[in-house]
DNA sequence: TAGGTTCGTGGGTAGAAGTGGGTAATTATC
DNA sequence: GATAATTACCCACTTCTACCCACGAACCTA
């Protein structure tokens, strides 16, 4: 998929301080590609989390939205949508980004967050969130089932 | 696509000072293409907005204008439309651009004004409008999806 | 198990950023 | 050519943020 050294698993619940930000699992710092130099990319997740990528991965996002047809009015809003919410965010000397306040807001989050690794992004949620999609998606077990066949691990 | 450093994130909420001026965000004056000169390029939007242009982007806007089909009628209205209200603005010693009356108005913009990096240009926006376009786009989720699937984010 | 190192969290501070306004130079008007 | 209007540049104030230091807990190592 991509040539960088990204590889995020795993779960971590952190706390976010008086300020806004919150640290980045150790792991999850070392697994980021230098090229990223420290920096993360957050937006908006397609869930209600805040979805963190690499800088590099970011990147990549940005050429394939350069390329889409801006004549048309829905995918400027497309566009418009995804990177208005985008920050740019590098981790300070104690491994700790702060968190725009319209992300944090956006995923519900107060204190106490659960930051997931999913293998090229890193995804932060409030705890309580993430359960109750857990629990309503895995009593559909049929369609996970499903993609287990698929791609056959 | 193109070859400057620009890549402009992010939604900030400033207001137009009573000269008509307003704040270019830190972060997006540290994006811009130091061979732009500190020098947007401000225009008419494709939606109810000004569009700023990094001077560097903005000369191959010009090069794409020129290319296009100039014996059309409506091609030379679409091009006169961009180009009769496009003017050049470097930011002062605060980092902010004069914005021409004109645009202001054009963009419906009285106090309090929301700047939308869009990658590779900078959108300013009467923070209602968008509001507004926003909610109206997001009911036609299906093309969103559609556009979603297409480049696989 | 003892000591050292790393990690998560809290907080202080200097400098930057956003905003308002003043003054001098420039341009426009009559 | 004198005056008015506009524009460009600078200074000032408040708020915010990036960066630094610090501490206890957990982990690793010998």
């Amino acid at each position: 998929m991509d040539s960088t050294g990204n590889s995020f698993t795993g779960s971590y619940t952190y706390t976010l301080d008086a300020k806004g930000r919150i640290n980045i699992p150790a792991k999850m710092r070392k697994a980021l590609d230098p090229a990223s130099d420290a920096t993360f990319v957050a937006t908006r997740g397609n869930d209600a989390c805040i979805t963190l990528y690499p800088a590099t991965v970011w990147k990549q996002v940005e050429v394939k939205l350069l390329a889409l047809d801006k004549g048309k009015p829905a995918i400027r809003h497309y566009i418009r949508n995804i990177v208005r919410h985008a920050e740019a965010l590098q981790y300070d000397g104690q491994g700790r980004v702060p968190l725009p306040a319209g992300l944090i807001d956006y995923a519900s989050i107060s204190k106490s967050a659960e930051i997931v690794g999913m293998i090229d992004r890193i995804e932060i949620w409030n705890p309580e969130s993430l359960k109750a999609l857990e629990t309503r998606l895995t009593d559909d077990s049929e369609a996970l089932e499903n993609i287990a066949n698929e791609i056959d691990i």
